[in-house]
DNA sequence: CACCATGTTCCTTG
DNA sequence: CCAAGGAACATGGT
C-alpha cells in the first residue's frame, strides 16, 4: 500500500495508537528488512524504550524512540516497499505468514508484515538524505519543480518517480498527476515550460491531497488491514460511489474510456514500469 | 508457463 | 564524474 497518501493515512491512524507505549519485546523474523541494522542492535535500541511519536517523510514512516535510559532519542525508519503493512493485533493473535518484525506492546503487538520483503525497518537514517522536498509543504514550489526538471532529458513520468526531485510520488500518482495536468508522460523533463510546470505542481498537490482525503474517509479497522483493500488502491466501498469509482482517472484503466473525453486510455512501458495516459487529453 | 504488481538499489554502459 | 537503463531483490495473483 505505499505512496505518500497511503503512508500519511497510515501514520495518522497509528500515531495515537502507538504514542507513549513501551516496547517490551522485539521479534525480528526477517532480518533482511532491517538492512543495514543488525537484529541485535535493533533489539538493544528498542527493548524497553518508548514510542514517542510517529511522522512521515516521503514514503518513509519515522518512529520517534525514547530510550529507557537517559540516552538521546532516536529515529526508527520504516518503509512499506511494495507490499508492506503495519498494524496492531491482540497479544495472542496468530501472526501472518510474512510477518517481518513484531514488537510486543503488552496487550497488543505491533506487526510489520511484508510479503515481498522490499520494505525497511531500520535505524539507518541516511536513507532520508536522498529525499527532495515534501510536495505538500511550502518548500515545494512550482519554481523548485521547474528547476529540478531543467537538466533532465528523461521522460517526465520517469522523472516524477525520482524521490530526490519530490518525495512521495509513486507509479500510480505519477500517471494520475500527469493526466490532471494534461501533460504527456513522454515529454522530456527539460522541455516542460513554466506554465506546464505550474500546472504539474498544482496537479501533484491536488492528486496527493485528494488521495489523503479519500483515504481518511475509509473505515480503517482496528488492525488497519481489516476491510483489506479498502485503504489501498483497488477496493470496493460497500456503497460504491461515483466519486470513488472515478478516483483513479487513468491508472490501470487501459482500454477503458477517458472520463473527460472518451478516448481509450493507453498503457505504455517506461523505465520498465507501466504508465497510463489519455492520448487525447495528454498529447505529445 | 507467461506476465504483471503500490519501490529502491546496485551495476553497467555510454 | 554523471545520466540513463536494466537487473535484482521476493512473493503472489491472474
Amino acid at each position: 500500500m505505499p505512496e505518500l497518501p497511503e503512508v500519511e493515512v497510515l501514520v495518522r491512524h497509528l500515531a495515537p495508537l502507538l504514542r507513549h507505549r513501551t516496547i517490551l519485546s522485539v521479534d525480528v523474523r526477517r532480518p533482511r528488512v532491517l538492512r543495514p541494522t543488525s537484529p541485535r542492535e535493533l533489539k538493544r535500541t528498542l527493548t524497553g524504550a518508548r514510542l514517542a511519536g510517529l511522522s512521515r517523510r516521503g514514503k518513509y514512516l519515522l518512529f520517534k524512540i525514547r530510550p529507557r535510559a537517559r540516552a538521546d532519542a532516536t529515529i526508527l525508519v520504516g518503509h512499506l516497499g511494495m507490499t508492506g503493512r503495519m498494524y496492531l493485533l491482540p497479544k495472542k493473535a496468530i501472526l501472518p505468514k510474512h510477518a517481518a518484525v513484531v514488537l510486543g506492546l503488552g496487550e497488543e503487538q505491533f506487526v510489520f508484515e511484508d510479503t515481498r520483503y522490499f520494505g525497511r525497518f531500520t535505524l539507518d537514517l541516511t536513507l532520508l538524505d536522498a529525499l527532495g522536498p515534501e510536495p505538500l509543504n511550502p518548500e515545494f514550489t512550482a519554481q523548485a519543480l521547474m528547476a529540478g526538471l531543467a537538466r533532465s532529458g528523461q521522460p517526465i513520468k520517469v522523472k516524477l518517480l525520482d524521490q530526490s526531485l519530490v518525495a512521495g510520488i509513486g507509479n500510480i500518482y505519477a500517471s494520475e498527476a500527469l493526466f490532471r495536468s494534461g501533460i504527456s508522460p513522454k515529454a522530456p523533463a527539460r522541455r516542460i515550460n513554466a506554465r506546464d510546470a505550474s500546472r504539474l505542481w498544482s496537479a501533484i498537490r491536488r492528486t496527493l491531497s485528494d488521495a489523503i482525503q479519500f483515504g481518511s474517509t475509509v473505515p480503517l479497522d482496528y488492525a488497519g488491514a481489516g476491510e483489506k483493500e479498502l485503504l489501498f488502491y483497488y477496493g470496493r466501498l460497500p456503497g460504491t460511489s461515483a466519486s470513488y469509482e472515478e478516483r483513479l482517472q487513468v491508472y490501470d484503466r487501459k482500454g477503458q474510456p477517458c472520463f473527460k473525453c472518451g478516448s481509450m486510455i493507453r498503457r505504455i512501458v517506461q523505465a520498465a514500469r507501466s504508465t497510463f495516459y489519455c492520448p487525447q487529453c495528454q498529447p505529445n
